[in-house]
DNA sequence: CACAAAACAGACAGGTCTGTATATTTCAGT
DNA sequence: ACTGAAATATACAGACCTGTCTGTTTTGTG
């Protein structure tokens, strides 16, 4: 039953590259089915075939970029480690690149979440999931690079202070924000330390 | 000339107000000018007197809007210093206020230049310099509340808390954010003082 | 009252949107 | 070579979008 795979979902996985690269450079509501599939070289149908709407698509394309995002993020870090930098130095500095990473328009979470207004939204839902998951990541690097222990309130400051970098980096158009986040960030753990 | 004035612009006051307050809760994309038109109660062509596009009804709501909210939000501000809050206690009482009002859905610039995507459309414009005289405002209020005379980077991060906090607030559906931003801004203007 | 500016009502054009229907073609496994 | 699933091309329905056009009615002012 499971056989008559073959190559399959090759056309799956090109609607779903393109819709979110259209996505994350337009907006959500911006990008017309047509296009999605004009740019993807599929049918229409092979689109509805695998996503019952788009909003189906939506969901399943933040779900994609999660997985493509925490990846490159890794992999940014990962290089300014082998630099030297301490996790918490190797995770602003690859905030800083992506911010100066072509493209770079902000987090697709926050701006989908914004652009659907609906809370109730699945796609909003997994959003939200998946700032949890990310604040969950960065309060594991403020631990471990820290040494705190009950590092719970003050992750919770420096998660405002990522979050108001991405977006003041695309207000201002400038990859500055970062900087200021990390010495901000460097400030309030060594005030933690000291308590 | 000028004499035939009348109340005219009733029209006007009511399509601004009605687009504020659609555009805010549903987004610009996602509301039409028919809906608009409808629930002012205008005729369509009275819209298109007094705007030449719905990209120029956008900007005139955000401008309107910066009046509105920095009314209000000086409102809230007044009243927690009345209470005995200095300015800087008052600011993020005042930004509580705001999370936890009916129908809160974050910042209206922030959420337009995403919808917009397009950093030249004279509405993203208009809301990156919003942001910063909103800037100026808080480091305003951060040199008087705090008597430091060169609070700039201070002031730059406590902006990043402030716009984090906005963010998060609309993620999490939460008020939270206000006070964790408050501590952290407190945290580090104490650390800006001893230096 | 008379006049002119404004607001009104509503149809319309031309485009886009999501989603469906139909009929044909490709292609892997038996 | 046969079969069946997948992908294809294309037309279509029905709704919505922005913006225009044409008149009619209201309203304030001389």
């Amino acid at each position: 039953m499971s056989k008559t795979r073959a190559k399959s979902s090759d056309a799956r996985q090109r609607i779903v590259e393109t819709a979110e690269r259209l996505f994350y450079a337009e907006g959500v509501r911006a990008v017309g089915i047509d296009r999605i599939v004009a740019e993807a070289e599929v049918a229409k149908m092979s689109l509805y075939n695998h996503f019952s709407s788009k909003d189906d698509l939506i969901l399943a394309v933040l779900q994609y970029r999660e997985e493509k995002f925490s990846a490159l993020f890794e992999q940014w870090m990962r290089r300014h480690t082998e630099a030297g930098l301490d996790g918490l130095g190797a995770f602003f500095a690859a905030l800083q690149d992506w911010f100066e990473s072509p493209g770079f328009r902000g987090c697709m979470f926050i701006n989908s979440r914004v652009e659907l207004a609906d809370a109730g939204h699945p796609a909003s839902k997994f959003s939200a999931c998946h700032k949890a998951r990310f604040h969950q990541m960065l309060r594991t690097i403020i631990q471990e690079s820290s040494g705190i222990k009950a590092a719970e309130l003050t992750a919770s400051a420096i998660a405002l202070l990522v979050e108001g970098a991405i977006v003041t980096a695309v207000m201002e158009q400038s990859s500055k924000p970062a900087e200021v986040a990390r010495d901000a960030a460097l400030a309030l753990i060594a005030r933690a330390k000291r308590k």
